[in-house]
DNA sequence: AGCATGCATAAGGAGATTCTATGCATGCGC
DNA sequence: GCGCATGCATAGAATCTCCTTATGCATGCT
């Protein structure tokens, strides 16, 4: 197993064809070279064996001895090798492994995915929900959807959409509580995780003095999604990104009474290592990616904004 | 089977090491290079199939998915690869093929080559006698027994012994015909071959004029091996190469009334590529075949000379 | 005889691969 | 917690391999 001594392996692969077609000639036309450059290798082959492999006839190559006991084997040994690879290939081309927050996943993702897969039935999509950014050399991930503002060295982020955040609550809550006309009206309601700093940049952004924060300052539920819940179940107002919810405003679970706000710079982004940018799975996701992106503004985000 | 579409071979066997060790410095390690080396093909080969194969892992590489897929086939096949050229090694090295003219094969190879065998016995001997001049490049030859000036570019040639000759004749000859003191008397008597060229540069060496060849110039046998045997019979005078009929000479078959002659500059040679000279069973028969030689000159050449 | 075919060889250069010398991340020990 | 050690990645420079072009040589065919 160890300490093998092979001659160089390009030698291997050069008298694999030159024994194949029995002709230098012609087996430099399949490699792509010359046939001095074949004569060449040969030669080199030969002579780290310390035997001759052809006879030069007069117009044509002849196996030696050693050469006939060598042909067969080199060329089951590159037939293996190429099906391997070849089955790598397939294999690294046929499963998508996808790092997207989970909020991302649940109301963006998942309802999309299945046409994604429709329109590429050759590539499996495997989905990683997870809130730790993805770690491209470390974790076995080819495409990744995470905020933030896309400035990654070594990854190529294409922008979606801002992170942007606005209170949403049920209609059950107007009902109990009486509307709803101005920002600060807010202020009488229960704030679902009211140490989230999107409530205090909300009302900043729209010029709402006097909001403190309770509870303490970073301590967000962690997920979007269960604050989502609470509000639908009229627990109080939480502070959602809408564009995550249109399933829920469209069936009148949720109610979206004032302008979003959004983070500075902030947006998510559809990542992936530069140097993999023309992987024909990730080209495939990303175009798939944006175009459905595209499509969605026209028909959802009209009535949103 | 043809026109395979395979990554860079060297890429392929560092991956394979670095995948048996998982490790990239004992890979290089075992290759004999540096770490950064591995790396870089490691590199190359993820990018030339657009899929990672490790994983990054803080102190330790670990094999993807794809990895894992590739490793044991490649092993596999190298593995295949190197059983073949191990075995096409041992049977280079296995059968030494000398090429060698008929007369030096009769009489000082053939009762030889057994000492040969004896003293290695893995490498097989198959001689070839054939009076046409071996070409190394076009037939299956180790090493040639041939005579000329050895100036054979190429070729490395160890003189032998000269390519000298003298008359020589059976007992019974002189029984029949009398005693012969000079050279000329041998003119009296049936020369066999007078065409053979040796004849007149004998009878020149020994100072004896009007030799005139009959028959047809350079009509000779062919063989001189056929011309000691119709010698023996004591059918006439033949013209050899004493140091082949030793055997002859001591059992008394065959008579050497005089010195020998030369044709100046023609040696007997051992030769062979140069480019070969060290392949061990090619360093082995000629060290043999020089030693025996240095040993029968202490034995046999005295008598003779 | 002349031409065409196929391999060998020489010289030259482009490119690949290696090495050295770093940097970086991180686990481990004190 | 803070250094230290380990293991991989990267940059830049120096080789060194390998290929190509251009030719020669041997030989079979017309």
């Amino acid at each position: 197993m160890r300490h093998r001594d092979l001659p160089p392996l390009a030698t291997i692969r050069v008298f694999e064809a030159a024994a194949r077609h029995l002709s230098f000639t012609r087996a430099a036309d399949e490699l792509g070279m010359t046939q001095a450059a074949v004569s060449y290798q040969i030669k080199l082959l030969e002579e780290r064996l310390g035997a001759p492999l052809f006879l030069r006839r007069t117009r044509a190559v002849e196996l030696t001895a050693t050469g006939r006991l060598l042909a067969p084997a080199t060329s089951e040994a590159l037939d293996q090798l190429a099906a391997a690879f070849s089955a790598a290939k397939a294999d690294a081309g046929g499963v998508l492994s996808v790092s997207v927050l989970p909020t991302f996943a649940a109301h963006w993702l998942a309802p999309r995915i299945g046409r994604f897969q429709m329109k590429h039935p050759d590539i499996a999509v495997r989905t990683r929900a997870t809130r730790d950014v993805a770690n491209f050399s470390r974790d076995d991930v080819d495409v990744a959807i995470r905020s933030g503002l896309g400035d990654w060295p070594g990854l190529e982020a294409n922008p979606l959409f801002p992170v942007d955040f606005t209170p949403m609550y049920s209609p059950k809550l107007v009902e109990r509580y009486g509307s709803i006309e101005r920002p600060c009206d807010l202020l009488r309601l229960l704030l679902i995780d009211p140490g989230d700093r999107w409530w205090k940049l909300w009302f900043d952004a729209m010029g709402v003095p006097g909001f403190e924060p309770g509870g303490h300052p970073d301590a967000r539920m962690g997920d979007q999604h269960l604050e989502a819940r609470a509000a639908i179940g009229g627990y109080g107002v939480a502070i959602l990104t809408p564009a995550f919810y249109r399933e829920e405003i469209a069936a009148g679970l949720l109610v979206q009474p004032f302008p979003t706000a959004s983070e500075a710079g902030q947006f998510y982004f559809l990542a992936y290592p530069t140097t993999r940018r023309n992987v024909p799975k990730i080209r495939a996701f990303r175009d798939w990616f944006l175009d459905e992106l595209r499509s969605g503004e026209e028909t959802c985000l009209a009535p949103a904004s």
